[in-house]
DNA sequence: GCGTCGATGGCA
DNA sequence: GCCATCGACGCG
């Protein structure tokens, strides 16, 4: 079932976990590819040094301030585009960075790692802003996933000082698919 | 299997 | 002058 706008209306650091065994729907040109998410960061607002609403409201982070349950694309290092999605409420800006997923249904692409992912579901900057409730572009529930949610930092947020430490970044430790195996240990690497 | 490095463009 | 990244390259 596809998720309404009060799924998303939520602080990040509940979605963030909550979003690992969803899966993302994405239609192009009237076929379907659905992939299931596997690792997600939560960025909390404007006094995390690690959001980009910490630097203010800008055109960029416009989107971050507005609505839960929009995209948030931006482009990173000239090449990337980067996919989350705005959590909580107006004038709170915080979201959550979708970093990887598995491709269903026997599907094929490698979406281990968040320019890996938009590039293999071609998400870009032209999916700013839009309402993740549309059919293009969507999240549905997996009542039968049988999910593990481990928590470790965010990755490449070295800038950040104390909050590069905070566990805001969070895999399901049983997948092949996430970007780093960073902050697993022992058990769940095998 | 590591570490290092360059590409590339929008943003402040 | 930075980056919420990726892939190529050199090591030995």
């Amino acid at each position: 079932m596809k998720f309404d706008l009060l799924f998303y209306a939520r602080p990040a650091i509940e979605l963030a976990p909550d979003l690992i065994g969803k899966i993302i729907v994405r239609r192009i040109r009237q076929k379907v590819f659905r992939a299931r998410i596997v690792e997600t960061e939560a960025y909390v607002g404007s006094h995390d040094l690690a959001c980009h609403a910490s630097k203010g409201r800008t055109n960029r982070t416009e989107v971050m301030f507005g609505p839960a349950g929009r995209a948030y694309v931006y482009l990173i290092y000239g090449v990337y585009d980067m996919f989350n999605i705005v959590a909580s409420e107006i004038d709170d800006p915080q979201a959550v960075l979708i970093r990887a997923a598995e491709p269903l249904d026997g599907w094929s692409a490698d979406l281990a790692g968040p320019g890996k992912l938009t590039r293999g579901l071609l998400i870009t900057r032209a999916q700013n802003g839009v309402i993740l409730t549309n059919d293009r572009l969507h999240i549905v529930d997996d009542p039968a996933d049988r999910r593990q949610v481990v928590a470790t930092p965010r990755i490449g947020i070295d800038y950040a000082r104390e909050w590069k430490h905070e566990l805001l970044r969070f895999v399901d430790p049983t997948s092949n698919a996430l970007s780093s195996k960073k902050g697993l240990t022992g058990a769940a690497l095998r």
